[in-house]
RNA sequence: GGGCCAUUAGCUCAGUCGGUAGAGCACCUGACUUUUAAUCAGGUUGUCGGAGGUUCGAUCCCUCCAUGGCUCACCA
């Protein structure tokens, strides 16, 4: 029953607490076991003529008391929002009209009592009878302004839920995309499925991971960084469509666009390519849209935004054309491409291919221009080794990514089913790796195997929900889409 | 990891050209039976992020540290 020890009380606190002793030594329970409800506070205003002097119950958090002597006004804050509280000392008696005024706010209480509109027309609740249901030991962040400083909001998010409505707001949204997500794809007959987060083997995309370790078999495990593998084992299995929405964990830098534990929706389908997964992009995203916002478009740091389809779509060598001017469909020498991106100021690392330069232009030159919805198609091979290569154009793979608001929020392929050519291009990770690149990839033995005995042509995507989300959401750090961010641990200074 | 900025009452913030600090909300006392950022009268609240240094004296100047924000880098 203390607070944090480290964590001086202050008079506010004290005071709660004397209170609380009070009511333990009285009759009165300072944390009740139940209440019953009839109501949520929100549907008495809109729906007033169907309760008007019916009597209701509900509960919920006092976040205002005003008090005119023997009546007084009161917020009760439920989860659907606030309504007015009415108690008058000749209503409930003397001796609850004073415990009344001896509550806090914060206090979470339940009431009975009619619901009526006062003079000024707002909708309340005139008590007849309450009950304390949670002594709150705390007072809250001020009334007017909430709380505002992020460090706080983001450490001690049940504070920021309880005073700023529009965060609640974000999350319900959050949650509502997922759950359109899941019903569309369900509706399109993929079946969800649960992936193995602790990985021996680090694969399915270019990260550094975290590494845990399990005592029994005295082993270390990787946290995943993308499910992608284990998903195309159940295609080789037979589930033509599955679909995983679950957390990938990235060891890396954070910044307003990154989390190290992030949610990802993957998905497979047999017998598609990269164009039916362009197509459930665009019809998915913009469903989710429809659904969950009530339109396709979004405005999102002044920007208006449309996802309804059909999204833009161009080849990663057109795009750079068309952004910068360089043609790499006529580059086939690395001194050519490497003074070709020098002239339009972009730095290139000595040991670069050809593909990964005309992809380190397109990332410095073109990424950013990409405002309204656009799949960026056509991948060089180099830094793409899960996805197919292009029958006619080995150097390329039909790859996609698509891009809002200079944002890749969908990544996708046709996947690479040849066992042989995937054992190479995974060799030729490993060498990268032997040779200090910490985010190349591992071979993977068994998912050799898997595809040895037969993938059939599949098309893969994967989504990025909370960048998503912060596009319809239209917030501007990752933090505000999840609910506890990665966070130093608060330090005593 | 680099740069810039921030950290003052429970919360939102002001302030001290260096003389140990203030407002609003919250809280306490009183008045008030339709108010709603209720109002009116009075009152309380602080290791001024931490540790050193300079100084007669530091919340203010300097150094280091901590945490956060923005940004660059890294990174799908």
């Amino acid at each position: 029953m203390t607070a944090n020890n480290k964590e001086e009380l202050n008079d506010l606190m004290l005071q709660r607490r004397e209170k609380l002793s009070g009511l333990r030594q009285s009759e009165k329970v300072a944390f009740a076991e139940k209440y019953e409800i009839t109501e949520y506070a929100a549907p008495l205003e809109d729906n007033f003529a169907d309760f008007e002097e019916e009597s209701v119950q509900l509960a919920g958090r006092l976040m205002a008391i005003r008090t005119h002597g023997k009546a007084s006004f009161a917020d009760l804050m439920d989860k659907t929002g606030r309504v007015q509280l009415y108690i008058k000392q000749n209503l409930v008696g003397e001796d609850e009209y004073d415990f009344f005024q001896e509550l806090d706010l914060g206090d979470i209480i339940g009431v009975t009592g009619t619901v009526f509109k006062t003079r000024r027309g707002e909708v309340s609740i005139r008590v007849k009878s309450f009950e304390l249901l949670t002594k709150s030991l705390r007072p809250l962040p001020e009334k007017f302004h909430g709380l505002k400083d992020k460090e706080l909001r983001y450490r001690q998010r049940y504070l920021d839920l309880i005073v700023n409505p529009e965060v609640r707001e974000t999350f319900k949204i959050r949650s509502e995309i997922i759950r359109e997500m899941r019903r569309y794809l369900e509706d399109k007959d993929f079946l969800e499925v649960e992936t193995p987060m602790m990985h021996p083997i680090a694969g399915g995309a270019t990260a550094r991971p975290f590494i845990t370790h399990h005592n029994a078999l005295d082993m270390d495990l990787y946290l995943r960084i993308a499910p992608e593998l284990y998903l195309k084992r159940l295609i080789v299995g037979g589930f033509d469509k599955v679909f995983e929405i679950n957390r990938n964990f990235r060891n890396e830098g954070m910044s307003y666009k990154h989390n190290p534990e992030f949610t990802m929706m993957e998905l497979y389908q047999a017998q598609a390519d990269y164009h039916d997964m362009m197509e459930l992009t665009e019809n998915l995203i913009s469903n989710v849209a429809e659904k969950v916002l009530g339109t396709t478009t979004v405005t999102y740091d002044d920007q208006e935004i449309d996802f309804a389809p059909p999204w833009k779509r161009i080849t990663m060598v057109e795009a750079v054309e068309e952004f910068t001017g360089i043609n790499f469909k006529e580059i086939d020498d690395i001194e050519t491409a490497r003074k070709e991106a020098k002239n339009v100021g972009v730095h290139v690392e000595d040991d670069m291919s050809v593909g990964e330069i005309l992809n380190e232009v397109f990332e410095e030159r073109v990424e950013e221009k990409l405002i309204q919805p656009t799949f960026i198609m056509d991948y060089p091979i180099e830094v793409s080794p899960l996805a197919k290569n292009k029958e006619n154009d080995p150097g390329f793979t039909y790859r996609f990514e698509a891009f809002v608001y200079s944002r890749e929020i969908a990544n996708a392929f046709s996947e690479l089913n040849d066992p042989e050519e995937q054992y190479r291009r995974f060799n030729k990770q490993v060498e990268m790796r032997e040779a200090g690149d910490e985010e190349a990839q591992m071979m993977d033995e068994d998912f050799i195997r898997a595809l040895e005995y037969g993938m059939p042509p599949t098309g893969g995507l994967g989504i990025g929900i909370d960048r998503l989300v912060m596009l319809m959401t239209n917030t501007s750090s990752i933090r505000d889409v999840i609910l506890f961010p990665t966070m130093r641990p608060e330090s005593n200074n």
